[in-house]
DNA sequence: TAGCGTTGCCAACAAGCGTTGACCAACAGT
DNA sequence: ACTGTTGGTCAACGCTTGTTGGCAACGCTA
């Protein structure tokens, strides 16, 4: 059983500015005293409720990607139906760009990228490629092609990039992760 | 007129430590302290001889990716020229890496990465592609594959990608490549 | 009303950062 | 041999960082 805290509306607040600045300044700039300035209030009280600056990241960037029912869904279509979500659960809050800029820097972030990225698509691809030995291979060329277009599109901001509308992108890059997932190994 | 300095040796062993350390750390990360130790001398020369740290990156990451030849080449096998080069300059030094790994969580870094693959990208979809109008898309879309490959191979290395040959890569991306720079618009 | 755990602020710490200026040794030109 | 320039070190500066411990106010329970 969980109780309810009084803290936890401060618990909260924190973790929001935190996800905040991680996704907008990386690990480093991110700093606590920031996060907290942010969220309101002192400093320590980060430490507090979680220990220290690694621990108030892997908290931060505790989510679920919740990939809809693979199985059901016309095999024909799983790449537009894949790229359609990753992008809709990249715009709907900043944790995914906040994973993918400490990613980057951070070794712990790393491995939450890797982590996920293999949980989530990895799945996907043992069950619709044509050898399952090399599914782990399709689900890179995969990470490779969302994690390529998110890193334009929501970190270096490339305008082309910024400006396609979503229909476009999953035009474009559909039948890419289409190819990567079902084609015969070239 | 250059005169070669006395000093060259030690400006050529600072910028190859910069960009070393760059490459590894990520641009906070990166101090010039650790550069100058590096280096072997002291952190006051980093200062005299690039201005500041700014300078420093800025002096670190100038270079030239050199794109061959493009006209000459047969427009049907530009996608898989393109990958082959630049997962050969990826690899020749750590030049790359270390933009990449910068212009993730610094604004000149990132403006360096956007400049870079504007510049050299840009030419090549405007030469090929349908309608010259959308080569900016056109040029986003490569980049953002190539640049995805290059965050999942060389900066989060994510297994399968760093294990898959160069060859395999290209078997891979070319066709992406290619389509997206000489297919119709969706 | 007394006691106690929780929530929060404040002040400070040690360490590390980029950066600066004074100072010394070796060289080059006359 | 004298002098100005260049290559380099040393010690320190002001500042920011993550992190810590003490202390005041609050709310609950008895």
């Amino acid at each position: 059983m969980t109780t309810v805290r009084r803290s936890d509306a401060t618990r909260a607040a924190i973790l929001e500015a935190a996800r905040e600045r991680f996704a907008s300044d990386g690990y480093e700039r991110a700093t606590i005293r920031a996060i907290a300035r942010d969220a309101g209030i002192d400093p320590s009280m980060v430490m507090r409720y979680y220990g220290n600056k690694e621990g108030l990241f892997a908290a931060a960037s505790e989510i679920e990607i919740g990939l809809p029912d693979l199985g059901a869904l016309p095999a024909r279509h799983i790449g537009a139906v894949l790229v359609t979500h990753f992008l809709d659960r990249w715009e709907s809050d900043e944790v995914l760009t906040a994973m993918l800029r400490v990613g980057v820097t951070n070794e712990a972030g790393a491995a939450r990228v890797q982590e996920i990225f293999a949980r989530q698509v990895g799945p996907v691809a043992r069950g619709v490629c044509p050898d399952p030995e090399d599914a782990p291979r399709r689900a890179a060329l995969v990470s490779s092609q969302i994690l390529g277009m998110a890193l334009a599109r929501y970190v270096l901001c490339l305008p082309p990039a910024v400006e396609m509308s979503a229909e476009e992108i999953v035009a474009w890059l559909g039948p890419t992760v289409q190819r990567y997932l079902t084609a015969e190994a070239p």
